[in-house]
DNA sequence: CGATGGATGAACT
DNA sequence: GTTCATCCATCGT
């Protein structure tokens, strides 16, 4: 498996709103002990540091939400009942903002991903940002490190018919977020996803 | 120090 | 559609 170039860190840089848009149709990939093991994201959430109370940093920096205040480009990895849950951190160190993952269409390592899950149709293998979590085997052990070098990155696809960079508007919808509490920003416009995939979710 | 509740997933009816 | 497993950071006392 080559090493595909990274996202660089001035992605991360971009209002978070756009980077979880630009996140979409690019490969995420973690190369693990036991081989490498990524998709495509289909599904991405922003969350904001100002004028949103559904963030995790909304009410001040504590361990938990440590890892979004630091550098852009790491990862926020946090746990919500059993599961972990993944996010790309954005913003200047100290802007507490971050993009969650919510959805991947299997590509590399698919195999072991099953394994991992215990589930083998393709669509339910990344449906969810704790299924993410589990198929690509991070946990809070990998809270803070980087998403711009090996093991874990994200990059464009060098597929033709897959350019990262070339999905088009027509193909992104963007809705509210899911699991958000009424009076905590749920009519915010933050989620994304690439509409014709099996992939994601939920509609 | 005890209570609370959640950016979920799986298994139900 | 609904329930609930199961954990720990956070917050209230």
């Amino acid at each position: 498996m080559p090493h595909l170039s990274p996202l660089p860190r001035d992605f991360y840089l971009q209002p978070t709103p756009q980077v979880a848009r630009g996140l979409l149709g690019s490969l995420l990939v973690h190369e693990t002990a036991e081989g490498p093991v990524g998709g495509i994201i289909v599904e991405t959430e922003a969350y904001l540091c100002a004028e949103d109370p559904a963030c995790h940093a909304a009410r001040g920096r504590t361990k938990r939400n440590e890892a979004m205040f630091g550098p852009p480009g790491h990862a926020y990895v946090y746990r919500i009942h059993q599961v972990f849950c993944l996010n790309a951190v954005t913003a200047p160190e100290d802007v507490a903002e971050a993009v969650l993952l919510r959805a991947l269409e299997p590509t590399i390592g698919v195999d072991l991903m099953r394994r991992r899950r215990g589930v083998h149709a393709l669509k339910d293998l990344c449906s969810g940002p704790g299924k993410i979590c589990k198929a690509l085997g991070l946990t809070l052990a990998d809270n803070g490190i980087s998403l711009l070098e090996p093991p874990l990155y994200a990059c464009r696809v060098p597929v033709p018919e897959r350019v990262g960079a070339s999905v088009p508007d027509a193909h992104i919808v963007q809705t509210t977020r899911v699991g958000i509490h009424p009076d905590k920003g749920a009519e915010l416009p933050l989620r994304f996803y690439l509409g014709t995939s099996p992939f994601i979710s939920r509609r």
